[in-house]
RNA sequence: CGGGGCGUGGCGCAGUCGGUAGCGCGCGACGUUUGGGACGUUGAGGUCGCAGGUUCGAAUCCUGUCGCCCCGACCA
């Protein structure tokens, strides 16, 4: 291929509403082009990775022989009612001209139930292992960072059909294999996180991020351990209990202080003279329709996962100002345990160890300080209910401790049992003769998001820099002067040999001056350049690696050939 | 949905006491140049997001509306 005949639309300056490095680096070098807001186009370059991101989970599928199809974009309103999932905020409604209703795809698992569940009657048919690559739409209420989440986006998405649990657990960890193969030929650094399942299924389920500064989720590992969640899923221990005071219990009498206006951690603890590690502080919250009041230490989250799993409630949101008022009978800002009734009071586990802590008072503009537990008050219950965070104890080996990491999730593998397979009646006959409902799994890879997370993992100052399995070419010949007809003539040479092998070579044969085509190999990210110009003389020829300009060498024009395929061979491997 | 910012040639931007739009890059032509985004000459390209309003006159002031970006909520 010639760069003179492609289009490389590239960019000097940055567009200016791109802030992510993978975002400019996409437009700039000439991959992506947006269309609407979360809505785009994806160029030439850009539409060869995602070509070659699909060969090979394509190839690493074939190896856990699950088959490629193709289920339709548009879902028909009854599927999704069946699954009770046609009202879900995300998904685009439309109708045909016979006013019947449609959805655009948001994920398959209704359409891949209805193939298998008329087609699947036997245990000897299962399992089964299904997957396309397509286009899915959501709605998302704020699409960002270029391609990393968006309304409109490229998904690989396969399904597991089992007999029983045991099977489902066989071909999870399958997929959970595959992947790291995927990404590990990539060349992307990535973690395996335990996860929170969302709606979609609350059994076992496992994230793939990529870690890096702009990624929109919160990793914490335990690099010991080789341990790591996200954070909206990872457990914390309970705490030790402190240690006995030497005078007795150490407890100092309740005192009630006035605290006017003063509403939050913040403004408490700097009025108190404490830190916000001695408050407690009390969340009202709503769980379908009742209330219930939560404490955690004053410096830490509550995870809203965790209360919602814990209280099994489907609904669960913040209490209103006037349900804390009627639930505290003080305004928010100074609803504390002591005194309360009439609500289920919850405890984060670490309040338990506290002592001489302050809350509010139930009063407006008055806290409690030398609060404490069973003197004072006594929750319902105690459970795991904070966010956890960096320095935290590490779940499975308390020895050690965990860190924090942004990450960009690329995969995400559940288990879902039955609750599809139940829900639209996708049932076998099994070996001793019972009928049972096939045990599901779902696994996505967000193939356009990968795009933006393979940037973010591999650029630098000058441009991107694609590992060969995924790069839009593996190597770029650049003719310093295409006056040269000597020069023309071993470019040209060189460039078809290499096609010949097979190799995705790009010949840079525009009249343009040296400069400007290296600034656009080095944005572009070919993971081989070679120059043909000054040296030519000499017989000579300059090869070097994208990722290291170091790496630059002159090599006798007659072996430039096995130079470069050899170097594309390190480049692959390491 | 809440908060903040921004809409002016393809891209980046300037242009508010209101007077009929400019710069850089890019693009076309010609010439010189050819190892890290060259130079000269010349040329093309804009209903200033849209709709109302105020005014003799609006990119500029007012109202409304649409779009885009960022933070948060959300993210099946």
């Amino acid at each position: 291929m010639r760069v003179s005949q492609y289009f490389i639309p590239t960019l000097r300056d940055v567009p200016a509403d791109a802030e992510l490095p993978s975002h400019k680096l996409l437009l700039r070098a000439g991959f992506i082009r947006q269309q609407a807001a979360g809505v785009y186009a994806y160029l030439p370059l850009g539409w060869r990775v995602i070509r070659n991101v699909e060969q090979v989970i394509r190839s690493e599928m074939d190896a856990i022989a699950c088959q490629e199809l193709r289920l339709p974009t548009l879902t028909p309103r009854e599927m999704l009612e069946e699954t009770g999932r046609w009202d879900v905020p995300v998904v685009y409604h439309l109708q045909d001209r016979r006013k019947a209703d449609f959805a655009l795809g948001f994920t398959h698992e209704e359409p891949i139930t209805e193939v298998i569940r008329h087609s699947v009657r036997s245990w000897r048919q299962l399992p089964t292992l299904l997957y396309q690559q397509q286009t899915k739409f959501r709605d998302e209420p704020r699409p960002r960072g270029g391609v990393i989440r968006t309304r409109e986006f490229i998904m690989f998405d396969a399904y597991s059909f089992d007999r029983d649990e045991e099977g489902m657990d066989v071909s999870f960890w399958k997929f959970a294999q595959a992947y790291r193969n995927v990404f590990r030929r990539m060349g992307l650094p990535f973690v395996e996180a335990e996860a929170d399942g969302g709606d979609i299924g609350d059994l076992d389920n496992r994230e793939f991020l990529v870690l890096t500064e702009s990624g929109e989720d919160t990793v914490l590992r335990c690099e010991e351990a080789n341990w790591a969640a996200n954070a909206e899923a990872c457990a914390c221990l309970p705490p030790e209990p402190l240690p006995a005071p030497a005078n007795g219990n150490g407890q100092k009498p309740l005192e009630l202080v006035s605290t006017p206006g003063m509403r939050t951690i913040e403004e408490v603890a700097g009025m108190l003279g404490a830190a916000p590690e001695h408050l407690v502080k009390t969340l009202v919250y709503v769980a379908d329709g009742t209330p219930v009041a939560v404490l955690v230490r004053g410096d830490r989250e509550l995870n809203e996962i965790k209360l919602r799993r814990h209280l099994k409630a489907k609904n669960l949101f913040l209490a209103d100002e006037a349900t804390v008022e009627k639930v505290t009978g003080a305004p928010r800002g100074f609803a504390g345990p002591v005194g309360l009734s009439g609500v289920r009071l919850l405890a984060d586990y670490e309040v338990a160890v506290m002592r001489n802590f302050i809350t509010g008072a139930n009063q407006a503009d008055a806290h409690y300080v030398h609060v404490n537990i069973d003197r004072d008050f006594a929750p319902d219950e105690y459970a795991d209910l904070r966010v956890a965070v960096a320095g935290d104890r590490c779940p499975v080996a308390p020895e050690y401790t965990l860190t924090e990491a942004r990450g960009i999730e690329v995969g995400h593998i559940f288990k879902l049992g039955t609750k599809y397979s139940a829900a639209m009646g996708a049932t076998f006959n099994a070996e001793d003769g019972s009928t049972k409902a096939v045990q599901m799994g779902c696994y996505g890879i967000g193939n356009s998001r990968l795009l933006a997370a393979l940037v973010e993992a591999s650029h630098d100052d000058d441009g991107i820099v694609w590992h060969p399995e995924i790069a839009p070419f593996h190597v770029v010949i650049v003719l310093a002067n295409v006056k040269d007809e000597k020069a023309q003539e071993a470019g040209t040479a060189l460039h078809d040999a290499l096609e010949a092998r097979g190799i995705p070579v790009m010949l840079d044969d525009r009249d343009e001056r040296p400069g400007v085509k290296f600034k656009d190999a080095d944005l572009v990210g070919y993971p081989v350049r070679v120059v043909i110009g000054k040296g030519l003389a000499e017989g000579k020829v300059e090869i070097r690696a994208r990722r290291d300009a170091g790496s630059s060498r002159d090599v006798p024009i007659g072996e430039a050939e096995t130079a470069i395929v050899a170097l594309l061979e390190e480049l692959k491997g390491a």
